[in-house]
DNA sequence: TTGTATGCGTTATCAA
DNA sequence: TTGATAACGCATACAA
């Protein structure tokens, strides 16, 4: 109940001492795994702990075990206030569990997500998770970092990444081409025929799966789409803006717009809104995440529930068993929500 | 370049025999301070960290020099994909910064903030930055909390609040009261008269001012609200949308509905739409914060705009700034935005 | 079950 | 400038 005015933290020695038993004693009575204190010294210790005000010292620990108990996570950027599902859903599993977990961001970029991954390993985390963020084609800096996550791992940490399947590490994938896929037939049913695309950026491995499932389920209903009917642009809300301009301008005769992402969806809606169209009416827009933020834009957006709570809470399980002989796969799907932004079309 | 498959990490000591030199040699190399290493030796060490892929240990590092060099953030909860401003402002700062920063939640508890404070003490990271979320009538655990985070300090370690002023920490403040303020007199400007406060939790601090700095604006006016008048409700969406529901309920006179964030007031959006309102013509709403999600919802949601980014930026500078012997303040304001969802009243 | 001694990877001290 | 040596705070193998 002391508030030493001083400046040196307490160490489990002045515990000891305190307690009147060695530094082993109290060590194993605090931060010890099985019990095998005499119940006398466990609470005399535990009486000193707290009215020193003791707090383990997790780096020591850290040292003299190896490795540290927190989880690191590298996401793909941050965005003003925008955080993505991704990392959210991790955090709220980490939160859960009483866990710290170390954030720190890639900027988009597999030559950064190296270098942090690098700085990352230097704090001896239990596990770091990879928060989506490959590219199509995978790059030299891809297999850079993907070297960097192998030599983390040989070392003891463990190893997990969320969004796409592919790489050597325990994986949670939601599956983008069967949502998009799911997404692009409903639509189909309620009468939608000319679609166009807004396909995000055109290497990023999430984006491009979520457009291949979107050509998917179209051509599962006879309908083609052509090249120029996919515009990229950035995963973001002004990707959605810009690409919704780009579509004015070329005079697209799309009745349905597809988005790879409820933010690009929503970026898309503010400019058509601007050019004077009526939606639903004049255009319908669908996206990707259901990003619970956006419940309640008008017109209420249809989109893909993706699990990312779930995503989140496996991602971190598998983080804290040992890791297994062959890299795990936990393989999440999302399902269609229909709502107000894709009314239907009467016809055909 | 070499990627052991070997299992322990590469040493200092590994660096420095390679190099030929001893590890203190190698160690101010690599990590010291004062450039006093001869230029041959530098450029073996480097050499010799590069081929054997050499990543400095933070935790023995942290070990031996008494601290750590990352950052600690305790934020107030996590709400599934949204995330704090405030938040997300540090993140954003600390990403240009290339810092890492552990996040924890407190679970809007000061309870479990304090419990959170001291498990982020054991990490002796360099700052631990704690945003928002103080009661009116500091409790108990407030007070356990702020001698946690006084104990830290004392330790060497740096303590910088954001957001309500009045802690014995360096702070960056969101002056709340002059912001809702500013918003309500903009307001009453545009003809409105008749007012509904929804007001989230009576005891959290910032929600507190909001709703003081509302009701100031207004009377500057000559317009009283009435105790009745303030609803109290969830710092959240689903705050805003039972308030709401309250508000009609109790068939509440009111032209304007002043909520204290932008997610009560598109919740309160949500619940209005439901009972069939037209918005803004039945009913204007305004917000605080200026989410940018939520710049597309439509009608376009009036509020004040907050600079958390700077707030961001401000926090990591004083974290980062030695402690002084008095505690800093950095006071910044927003200003009010007027959009379509209070478009104005003709009358008086 | 408890205590002693040693080790963890790094930095700081102090001779050389 | 460099290098041996002693911390740093904690865990653990081993002996008691």
């Amino acid at each position: 109940m002391e508030t030493p005015s001083s400046s040196t933290p307490v160490t489990l020695e002045d515990v000891a001492r305190r307690a009147g038993v060695s530094p082993s004693t109290a060590s194993r009575a605090l931060n010890g795994s099985a019990r095998k204190v005499r119940d006398e010294y466990q609470s005399r210790v535990h009486a000193a702990a707290a009215e020193l005000g003791y707090t383990a010292n997790t780096a020591a620990q850290a040292v003299a075990r190896g490795r540290g108990d927190h989880l690191a996570m590298v996401v793909n950027g941050i965005n003003d206030d925008y955080f993505s599902p991704v990392a959210a859903g991790v955090l709220k599993a980490a939160e859960a569990d009483d866990r710290m977990v170390t954030m720190i961001s890639s900027r988009n970029s597999a030559q950064q997500a190296t270098r942090v991954v690098s700085t990352l390993r230097s704090q001896r985390p239990r596990a770091i998770i990879l928060a989506g963020g490959r590219s199509v084609t995978s790059t030299v800096w891809e297999e850079r970092l993907v070297e960097e996550l192998a030599a983390f791992q040989s070392e003891g940490g463990r190893v997990v990444a969320i969004s796409e399947e592919g790489m050597p590490f325990d994986t949670v994938s939601l599956d983008n081409v069967a949502a998009a896929s799911e997404l692009a037939a409903a639509l189909v049913g309620l009468g939608y025929r000319r679609v166009t695309i807004l396909g995000g950026p055109a290497d990023a491995r999430t984006a491009h799966d979520r457009v291949q499932g979107f050509v998917a389920g179209l051509a599962g209903h006879g309908i083609e789409v052509p090249p120029s009917g996919v515009i990229h642009c950035g995963f973001d809300r002004d990707g959605g803006y810009a690409a919704a301009g780009e579509c004015l301008r070329r005079r697209m005769p799309a009745e349905l717009v597809l988005a790879i992402s409820d933010t690009v969806a929503v970026g898309a809606i503010a400019r058509f809104r601007e050019a004077g169209l009526s939606l639903p009416a004049d255009m319908a827009v669908a996206g990707i995440d259901d990003v619970t933020v956006l419940r309640d834009v008008a017109p209420a957006l249809t989109t893909v529930r993706l699990p990312w709570p779930e995503a989140g809470r496996a991602a971190l399980d598998l983080a804290l068993q040992p890791a297994g002989a062959e890299p795990r796969l936990v393989r999440l799907t999302g399902h269609a929500v229909l709502r107000e932004s894709t009314p239907g079309i009467g016809g055909r």
